[in-house]
DNA sequence: AAAACGGGGCT
DNA sequence: AGCCCAGTTTT
């Protein structure tokens, strides 16, 4: 049986029964694979179910605010998906009269879509042949051919790609990719794959030279970051607070958040209170500072820990460009900011 | 080529 | 603590 043949009989038996796999129309798989990108089914599928409810179509998406879309991807992460996922929607509906590019080059265009999601939207929606290469063939492939060129480089995706490519199903390129995928998730999975059960398990290189857990080679990331983060409640006689929209480059861009002050390290009362001193916001009022959490929340990124104090600033008269506290929940935040206010219930 | 970009889950 | 996830964009 050839690689194609043994993979697609797996899929038949095992796939699992999900909401985009009843479906081959173009917004549909590229809203589930923009929802996907380094995000696992189980977290993605109820962001997927609501992007289907409230934008039914590409057009409805096209016409929403910014805002309204980033409240709805709170918590996802990776919101340059979610801002990226707008600008597409806008040309297609304003460049290509609503109707999506219906081969890999022309998907490429979409702000958002890379290779992979290309590759998987050409093949599902269209039959064109196709191979993605995602962590789960990354995964297969690595294993079963004995390839420790190392998967994050440049010389690996290329490699990668290109033998996906030779073992893509050229009769059924749509089945074949998600079969691989599906395969990599559940059969071939990161830690402690069941290899007894495996189909592949008398000709994979790793399972024979018991090489499994080497296997596939990644370059190690750099060390994370520490940052410390202040942020400033402020709550008035009128009930009303600050949040200001995050602009320029980092993280979280064009989400709300309490006004911020950075520091080197942890501040106590005495220093945020100076700090404060100088806040042009509160030139002139009386306040009165504390803190909300006594031990630091650590917010874990991949690449950076954010070590978090909630500092509760209760002024005694109005500020300018504060909103009803009432309205603070409909602001797309960062979860950090989205589990104090929570938890805060003003 | 390397770094930046989230948050959840598992070991 | 470290690794992974239906990756892409920017530097």
């Amino acid at each position: 049986m050839t690689f194609s043949k043994i993979l697609t009989d797996w899929y038949s038996v095992n796939k699992r029964q999900l909401p985009w796999r009843q479906t081959t129309n173009p917004y549909y798989i590229w809203l589930s694979e923009i929802i996907l990108q380094q995000t696992q089914i189980k977290q993605g599928l109820p962001y997927y179910q609501d992007f289907v409810s409230v934008f039914p179509t590409v057009f409805d998406l096209a016409n929403a605010n910014e805002a309204e879309i980033l409240k709805l991807w709170q918590g996802l992460g990776y919101y340059s998906r979610a801002r990226n996922l707008h600008a597409a929607a806008k040309y297609v509906v304003e460049d290509l009269n609503g109707v999506f590019p219906t081969n890999y080059k022309d998907l490429l265009k979409l702000k958002g879509v890379g290779d992979y999601t290309a590759s998987a939207i050409a093949s599902i929606c269209y039959n064109e042949v196709s191979a993605v290469v995602d962590g789960n063939v990354y995964r297969l492939l690595s294993r079963y051919f004995g390839i420790y060129t190392p998967i994050n480089s440049s010389k690996g995706a290329k490699e990668f790609k290109v033998l996906a490519q030779e073992l893509i199903d050229k009769k059924d390129p749509a089945t074949f990719n998600q079969a691989v995928m599906e395969f990599g998730a559940i059969q071939c999975k990161p830690k402690s794959p069941d290899c007894t059960v495996c189909p592949f398990n008398s000709s994979c290189y790793a399972y024979g030279k018991d090489v499994i857990s080497e296997l596939p080679v990644k370059i190690k990331a750099a060390k994370v970051s520490k940052k410390y983060f202040n942020f400033l409640v402020f709550l008035t006689p009128s009930h009303t607070t600050i949040l200001e929209q995050r602009q320029g480059k980092g993280i979280w861009q064009n989400l709300y958040q309490f006004p911020l002050i950075e520091s080197e390290k942890a501040l106590t009362s005495k220093q945020l209170q100076q700090e404060l001193e100088q806040f042009e916001l509160l030139e002139g009022k009386t306040f009165e500072v504390s803190l909300y959490n006594k031990d630091e929340i650590v917010h874990k990124l991949s690449h950076q820990h954010l070590y978090t104090q909630f500092w509760i600033v209760e002024v005694d008269a109005n500020l300018a460009g504060e909103i009803p506290v009432s309205e603070v929940e409909d602001f797309p935040v960062p979860i950090l900011i989205g589990n104090f206010i929570e938890d805060f219930n003003f």
